[in-house]
DNA sequence: CGTTTGATTGACCCCACTCAAACGTGGTGG
DNA sequence: CCACCACGTTTGAGTGGGGTCAATCAAACG
């Protein structure tokens, strides 16, 4: 999830990839679409000069001016509380989007900031309407997409509201070994871009609850840390601390 | 948020409201459209027979043929974990829409149930998705609601995520409050239409802390709790626990 | 190398959950 | 009309999961 990104050392005067030739285009945006409409697509799409670490896409309060695509590295999204404290909402991935914040007012919602390098694709928002009003299957896309995104964060509803802290960090890690899986990464082996005080933020523990949780899971023998690089030894007893397989319906702590 | 329910004795053949005679047109959805594309919109709309408490409206699964807008009683949509406990996702007032869960893969992944005697609007999916290549407009306003769902899902992400039990309470009072508001209706005297068991779930609290903290806020004097009715005394300290008033940076319980 | 940032580990404690019991309130039937 | 039951709500007592505080450790970096 960070060493994939090969170092951006090109100009980026035209490294314009178009969207049928780049190789996350099934996860992306354009997944499921006629050549005809993609071309079109491809038109619009704009590349931008990659991000570095800690780098803002966009800030709440910013007009929203595009939806964006990661391409290669990884993004945080967050919102602040009034009283100034602030919650991770999402980690996004190459081939996901950011940005859906934001359509509700022509402002964005949430805050976007690079996990590490990171570079992304960017379609306008003016573009993308008039586009969504000639080629019905981008229409039906876009809703698919934000059908997803609500989709997604009731899940998280369900995890932050419902769910132990040994649940969270198996959900979590089962989140992320499913993405690396979708493309085409290695599902048991990968490395996590954030910081382990945003995987707390993110599953509303403390940094030190994470910590203690990864070490008892790697004392269980279900994965193996070392530092970021995460390693999943039984991807079954992860599924069974987490309710999603059957064969042991009662509840369970570590040393079943 | 209950007693407003007229009991609905007519017979349901003919008794279609036009949206642009509907008195919750500027909170639903075609809030801010032209009259022409509002005719439109009030040809494809159907009226439902009311629902009685606790029936379903869809189902986790089920497949979503149309979006509802409510137009008296009340809602809730929830969802489900692998392991069997559900939380509650979202309250849904009159005029404001349910069922755009299922946009993606066009089933619906969560479950509606509501809470009183209820009607709804139904726009059917595909006539909804025919009318948004035709008028701009609709596409437009499909955009604002979805992204509105997106941010209303974040701040509730920021509740689960962040705030203590106090806050959330406070959190859920100035909500109903401010919807109550919108809708013309006392801001600072309403009756809920769900049982505590609900506002628990939904906050991820236990039903006891509700009622203690109900408790302890009407002890306070910041509210006159009856039963479901709820009365607020002093809306600004509620502010001030949610931390939007200034006045008062400092963390602070109730002893204020 | 010293410094800084992130991660881990231990000791302690508190908020909110659990368990349990009592209390209306509304509905039902005798 | 009252007795009864069922359900939602309240209240109290006790406990434990996860937070807080603080110290240590390891890697990265200038």
């Amino acid at each position: 999830m960070t060493d994939v990104n090969k170092p951006q050392l090109v100009t980026f005067e035209r490294l314009k990839v178009s969207c049928g030739q780049c190789n996350l285009n099934e996860l992306c945006f354009p997944h499921g679409m006629n050549p005809e409409d993609m071309s079109q697509l491809d038109a619009v799409v704009e590349q931008r000069k990659p991000l570095q670490k800690n780098d803002h896409l966009y800030r709440e309060g910013d007009a929203s001016r595009a939806i964006y695509a990661v391409r290669s590295g990884s993004v945080k999204t967050l919102v602040e509380s009034p009283n100034g404290d602030e919650q991770i909402v999402g980690f996004h991935l190459p081939g996901e989007l950011v940005g859906v914040d934001g359509f509700m007012d022509g402002s964005h919602t949430c805050t976007a900031i690079s996990l590490e390098t990171t570079s992304v694709c960017a379609i306008p928002m003016n573009k993308l309407e008039n586009l969504c009003t000639t080629l019905p299957g981008l229409q039906h896309q876009m809703r698919r997409i934000m059908g997803k995104e609500v989709t997604e964060e009731h899940k998280m509803l369900l995890m932050l509201g419902k769910m132990s802290a040994e649940e969270k960090i198996a959900t979590f890690l089962l989140s992320i070994s499913r993405r690396m899986e979708e493309r085409h990464w290695k599902a048991t082996e990968f490395v996590l871009s954030m910081p382990r005080q945003d995987i707390a933020n993110y599953l509303g523990l403390a940094v030190e609850t994470v910590s203690r949780l990864f070490a008892q899971y790697q004392e269980a023998g279900i994965i193996k840390v070392d530092r970021r690089r995460i390693g999943i030894l039984d991807l079954h007893r992860l599924k069974v601390i987490v309710g999603e397989s059957e064969g042991a319906k009662e509840k369970k702590g570590l040393k079943g």
